[in-house]
DNA sequence: GGCGTCCCCCAATATTATTCGGGTTGCGGC
DNA sequence: GCCGCAACCCGAATAATATTGGGGGACGCC
């Protein structure tokens, strides 16, 4: 190989960015040319020198993750892994769609995140076991809402009433709770006080 | 120094407790003799082999680490210290109730875990800067509860109804009511459904 | 077209929740 | 003791919400 890739951390935990280091200066391949710790300096960093692949985490303190990766990608020509602590299902299919190359949890073995950056920059897209087993969980919760039902979860998760939504909706309150009725019956929950617990469960907000 | 202080690492982050063993690979006083990623073995482990310092991390898999401090801390002659990544205010301040010598967050630079750590077995407390700010910033409101209207907001978390709590505390629906009306003057907010929410934000629950 | 299905809507009615006026108990201070 | 105060409780009237039953429109399909 003759030349070695650069690689960014973005992590706001200086205890990750220090072991990654050191898992990285063990490796003759991969040079750590960077790490932030906030996501608002990543295009900055990325346009001021060459970074071949960078390492994100989805929790940062300032910016969503899922926001940094939507910005830089595709930029240039660069590869984004993702490093999560927490796994939220859809923020990782987000990720994916966006255009991550990999996927590994903090909980993964360092071979897996070695692994996930040769997959990466080869071209393929890595999910690690960890995170496929939790993907795996999450199959598709069928439950489909219709648009109708989706607007009033969303008004009713902000905690307004039935007239309150009524009245924003331009229907009756009744219909309201007709509506309401009907997410009990598909959230499979006896109360209304319920309905936007399980929502969240389901990541359906 | 004549030996060195055997640290328990905690974490759910095979790349933080990697980052930790660099760390401490690199100071003469201190030597890692083992690093966990479940609470639940955590015990066995200390009572398996001696271990002067505990290096916890609170989020964890499988059990709440603020348990896992609960049941270790006092066993025996060992220090405990919390490493956390998110900071959660509530959490810290019970992690210190019961025992922990020192909060650091992951945040927080390596110099400041290390100060920590010397710290703590030095027989101080101590809180990291990253951490001391988050606790300032939360100085608790003084929203105080009676026991009943206490009560009456863990049935409602449950998503129970006004006759169901009513039935459970033996009174009648109209005083559930009442205290429900209380519970929404004392958290300031407009509508039942915003009650729980705010009892969360409050850490109230 | 005719049929089935799904989503949407509403009025009338039943159920639940809130407000209001009033009462009890317990406790610290004058 | 007596006052004020706070927390607790209730019944009856009122307001809010839920359910039921019925109907309309859009779509796909034979």
């Amino acid at each position: 190989m003759v030349s070695k890739h650069n690689i960014l951390i973005v992590d706001d935990h200086r205890i990750t960015q220090s072991g990654l280091r050191f898992l990285f200066g063990s490796l003759d391949r991969y040079m750590v040319v960077g790490a932030l710790d906030r996501g608002a300096t990543v295009n900055a960093f990325v346009q001021s020198q060459p970074v071949d692949l960078v390492i994100l985490d989805l929790n940062l303190p300032d910016v969503r993750g899922i926001n940094v990766l939507a910005e830089i990608v595709g930029s240039r020509d660069m590869t984004v892994i993702i490093l999560t602590g927490e796994t939220h299902v859809n923020e990782i299919h987000s990720a994916l769609k966006l255009g991550a190359r990999a996927i590994v949890s903090k909980s993964d073995s360092l071979d897996h995140i070695v692994a996930a950056c040769d997959a990466a920059l080869a071209g393929e897209i890595y999910v690690s076991p960890h995170i496929g087993e939790a993907l795996g969980k999450f199959q598709q919760p069928p439950v489909a809402l219709s648009s109708r039902q989706m607007a009033i979860l969303h008004y009713l998760a902000q905690g307004e009433t039935n007239k309150e939504i009524a009245y924003r909706l331009a229907i009756a309150p009744p219909t309201v709770s007709f509506h309401i009725a009907e997410l009990r019956r598909k959230l499979d929950v006896s109360h209304n006080r319920k309905i936007v617990e399980r929502a969240n469960e389901l990541n359906l907000l």
